[in-house]
DNA sequence: CGAGATTCATGTGAAGTATACCTTTAGGCTTAA
DNA sequence: AAGCCTAAAGGTATACTTCACATGAATCTCGTA
């Protein structure tokens, strides 16, 4: 019985190749990025004399091509480096991955099991990590370039210092040298750090635009062509896609993810072709599946929180709450769940938290003789709100 | 009527606590010379 | 005497609590026109 599932599956699969539209495919031919791409390099490029090239910064919303443009520069480096003999190492970090890296603790610690040494995820004093980072780099002479992802969103939580030592970890070092380049969200980001860490840190800027509707399709196009067997995409398909991403300022991570859900979409329902429906299907299921695992992966103190606000909002229905309703209400859950219950001191960091996360957005307001509160809103639609609820409900059993 | 004081409900910062975990150290036991 | 194991001691990060002060506009108070 499965075994006719299986066969359909590979025989009619309407991919050639899927890898090429998932997020960490570096294709061979990146278009459109072409003089940042050159810029990067130019400025990178000291590192093959085992020079140190100046610390570089980039901005440019999500999807611009940052990531990729850097990994692509890097793997070229590296392979000059290989034929040509020199030791230079490069890691690359996502600092925004809850749990794995939004601490200055858990940065390093990454970050030194990218080095091949494997730390305790508690219990070590912080300096000591990074004695044992300068001792690793210090082992034979080299040159290292730290590629830090997302650091705007590391430096709104823990502070600045992880950058500041960083960057003054040079003159500890002996034979060796440590380049950063960070990589921004943000295009202020920079204006909030310390003057100090920002001159060393911003010494050469790279700002990527988003791309606009033509080059979107452009790029789809040659990603579709590589990733699907002939004929499957329909008329249509691609511009609609792009026409979204381009709406969502310009985001091709997204237009990619679009196409590749919509593929699969398509797939599943046996179909061999692409259609326009499958591409309103895959964002409701994109948006869904995003939303769903950020929901899941909380610890239970913000999953009981989250409750309250989704049940605070359908109370209100529409219109604004306070962090004192949330609560209200998230003591009753808690003893309802008999589960620890946690100071308001604290929920009002945790709503903070999920205004960072985009769950929710708030807003702290004055009301006068009222006091001063923050103001919630939920910024989930309605049919996720009731998946979202029903998933926190049966994890919590409230 | 209007300037200044008061007030409310919570934001926000700093310091303290509990827990889980790590390294170091000292003591005790075993082994081998 | 050397080697090995174990448990206690001393230390840290993290998540949370406690304490204390900061906010800022609506509202109140009271002197003045």
């Amino acid at each position: 019985m499965l075994d006719e599932i299986f066969d359909n599956f590979s025989k009619n699969s309407i991919f050639k190749n899927k890898r090429t539209l998932q997020a960490n495919y570096t294709p061979e031919v990146i278009r459109h990025r072409e003089s940042e791409i050159k810029q990067i390099a130019s400025i990178l490029a000291p590192s093959l004399r085992l020079e140190k090239p100046s610390n570089l910064f980039l901005y440019g919303v999500t999807g611009t091509g940052k990531t990729l443009s850097v990994k692509y520069v890097v793997s070229q480096l590296l392979e000059k480096a290989k034929t040509g003999g020199f030791n230079l190492r490069i890691i690359y970090i996502n600092c925004k991955l809850k749990k794995v890296a939004d601490t200055e603790y858990r940065i390093l610690a990454e970050l030194l099991s990218a080095l091949g040494k494997k730390v305790p995820e508690t219990g070590l004093p912080t300096d000591s990590l990074y004695k044992q980072f300068i001792e690793i780099v210090n082992e034979e002479d080299q040159l290292l370039i730290l590629v830090l992802d997302e650091i705007d969103q590391a430096v709104d939580k823990i502070g600045d210092s992880l950058l500041y030592n960083l960057t003054r970890l040079d003159s500890s070092l002996k034979g060796s040298q440590i380049s950063l380049v960070g990589i921004s969200n943000r295009l202020t980001f920079v204006d909030t750090l310390d003057p100090r860490i920002k001159s060393s840190l911003s010494e050469e800027q790279i700002v990527f635009h988003p791309y606009d509707a033509v080059q979107l399709k452009d790029i789809l196009t040659q990603r579709a062509t590589e990733a699907f067997k002939e004929g499957v995409i329909g008329d249509g398909v691609l511009d609609k896609c792009a026409a979204y991403a381009a709406s969502e300022h310009g985001d091709a991570r997204r237009a990619l993810d679009l196409l590749r859900v919509a593929g699969e979409i398509a797939e599943r329902e046996g179909g061999n072709v692409l259609e326009m429906k499958h591409i309103d299907q895959s964002e409701q299921k994109i948006e869904k599946d995003s939303v769903l695992d950020i929901v899941k992966s909380q610890p239970k103190q913000f999953q009981l929180t989250l409750l309250s606000i989704i049940e605070n909002a359908r109370n209100y229905n529409g219109t604004a709450f306070y962090t004192g309703d949330v609560f209200e209400k998230y003591s009753s859950f808690c003893q309802e769940a008999r589960a620890k219950q946690i100071t308001q001191r604290r929920i009002s960091d945790i709503i903070g938290e999920f205004d960072m996360l985009g769950l929710i957005t708030t807003k702290v307001i004055s009301r006068g003789r009222g006091g001063k509160t923050r103001e919630i809103r939920l910024a989930i639609n309605k049919s996720l709100v009731e998946k979202v609820e029903g998933i926190l409900r049966d994890n919590l059993s409230v």
